[in-house]
DNA sequence: AATCCACAGGAAGTGCTGGGCG
DNA sequence: CGCCCAGCACTTCCTGTGGATT
């Protein structure tokens, strides 16, 4: 026992000064720093929409574009923290990724904990969840910002009567007001919007235009300089991250992770210096984890009909098809015996894998031989494998697919 | 030009879990 | 306790369709 102890002792030590960091969190994705380069426009004009609220009336909504990484939620988050710290009580936002809270009702009962009421996770009407949220809300006196993150994920997934119900509550309010603010990535999402919802939700706009890779050099010396000790970041470390990075869309948050996954890397191996060689390790690490992860995570028959996908690749079959997977699939189930599902369910999953980006599927019409999708993997075999490989309903199947 | 395949994908419903409320 | 709710994974039934072949 006193062993244990002493080994842990000496590791902890090993841990307690790191050579490289002085300080990591830093570098996590969630922090959000007091400056963000490059985006004074996006902070000004953001600030200019939402500072009629310290005069008392009410702010436009907001709705704002930008793809992955391009700053949006930093400089959301960095103006209404600040806005908040200016105007005092009487004003409060809320944050909700809608990823995460992806329903009406949990979105709505997110809102209501927000103005002090008790909600269940289950159990009450939306209606009632929305009546308590007013009532709340009332009593607090006060505008209320409601940042919508990723809030395509709300219309995709059938949620989208939230926005209806907030963007005319104001109308039901009497001493307190509500602006919405709206984040997303998908430039089209607009379209797929009710028309009242977009006229109400698009009083304003506001783009962020992707990084280039200079400013992502910028942002990551800036954070660097603070993060890590003098002199342990080898010269092109930076600009082989933004590099990277600037090619995904200008991802200021895989520049960023790739940044501390390579420091990582290097502290694991008891270097002192961070090269580029472990920038290398750390991109392919990220994309081969995030696959892996993905695929752990998915339920029975996803993962069967994944399988079925990777049969037929290794076949080499030269238009892989619904009805070929359905097919294979229903293989699979049986030598594990269990009840397959039905070809309508199937069709669905492979959209779903498609939506995931482990599979990319294209409708195409084969003329007299009807109309299908043709499906293509788009991770490497490897990962499946090693996604499916732990899962014990599969058996020994993942064997063969290993040969 | 008409046909017809092999599915796509919408709508509505089922059965189950995990939770209200009074 | 009985009856209500939401969410999920799935089924049943359905109508729609691009374009090679007839």
């Amino acid at each position: 026992m006193s062993k244990v102890a002493v080994n842990l002792g000496a590791l902890f030590d090993r841990f307690k000064v790191s050579r490289i960091f002085k300080r990591r969190e830093l570098l996590l994705p969630d922090y959000v720093p007091s400056y963000l380069p490059h985006r004074d426009q996006q902070i000004y004009r953001l600030g200019l929409v939402l500072a009629p609220v310290l005069s008392g009336s009410r702010p436009s909504n907001v709705f704002i574009y930008g793809l992955t990484g391009t700053g949006k939620t930093a400089v959301t988050k960095y103006v209404l923290r600040e806005l908040e710290k200016k105007a005092g009580s009487k004003v409060r936002y809320v944050y909700i990724n809608c990823r995460h809270t992806d329903t009406s009702y949990r979105v709505i009962a997110e809102l209501a904990q927000a103005v002090g009421q008790r909600v269940p996770f289950t159990g009450l009407s939306t209606s009632e969840v929305f009546r308590r949220f007013i009532t709340g809300l009332e009593r607090k006196q006060r505008f209320l910002l409601v940042v919508l993150d990723e809030i395509d994920y709300l219309v995709k997934k059938k949620g989208d009567d939230v926005l209806y119900f907030l963007t005319r509550i104001n109308d039901q309010l009497s001493v307190s007001k509500v602006s919405i603010i709206g984040i997303t990535n998908d430039l089209r999402f607009m379209d797929f919007l009710d028309a009242r919802v977009r006229s109400s939700l698009g009083e304003e706009e506001l783009v962020f235009p992707p990084y280039t890779s200079r400013e992502l050099e910028d942002i990551l010396k800036m954070r660097a300089e603070q993060a890590f000790h003098p002199g342990v970041l080898e010269e092109e470390v930076i600009p082989l991250c933004a590099a990277i990075a600037a090619r995904q869309n200008g991802d200021c948050r895989l520049a960023l992770d790739l940044l501390l996954k390579a420091a990582d890397i290097a502290e694991r191996l008891g270097e002192v210096k961070v090269r580029t060689e472990h920038v290398r390790m750390a991109q392919k690490e990220i994309e081969k984890n995030l696959a892996i992860d993905l695929i752990k995570s998915m339920p029975l028959h996803v993962k069967l009909v994944l399988a079925a996908i990777l049969i037929l690749h290794k076949k080499k079959v030269k238009v892989i098809t619904t009805g070929g997977i359905y097919d294979q699939y229903t293989k699979l189930v049986q030598r594990i015996g269990v009840e397959p599902v039905t070809q309508r369910r199937v069709s669905d999953i492979i959209n779903e894998l498609d939506m995931l980006g482990v599979i990319n599927a294209q409708v195409v019409s084969l003329g007299r031989y009807g109309r299908t999708k043709r499906i293509k993997l788009s991770v490497s075999e490897s990962s499946i494998k090693e996604g499916l490989k732990e899962d014990l309903t599969l058996g020994d199947l993942w064997i063969e697919l290993a040969s």
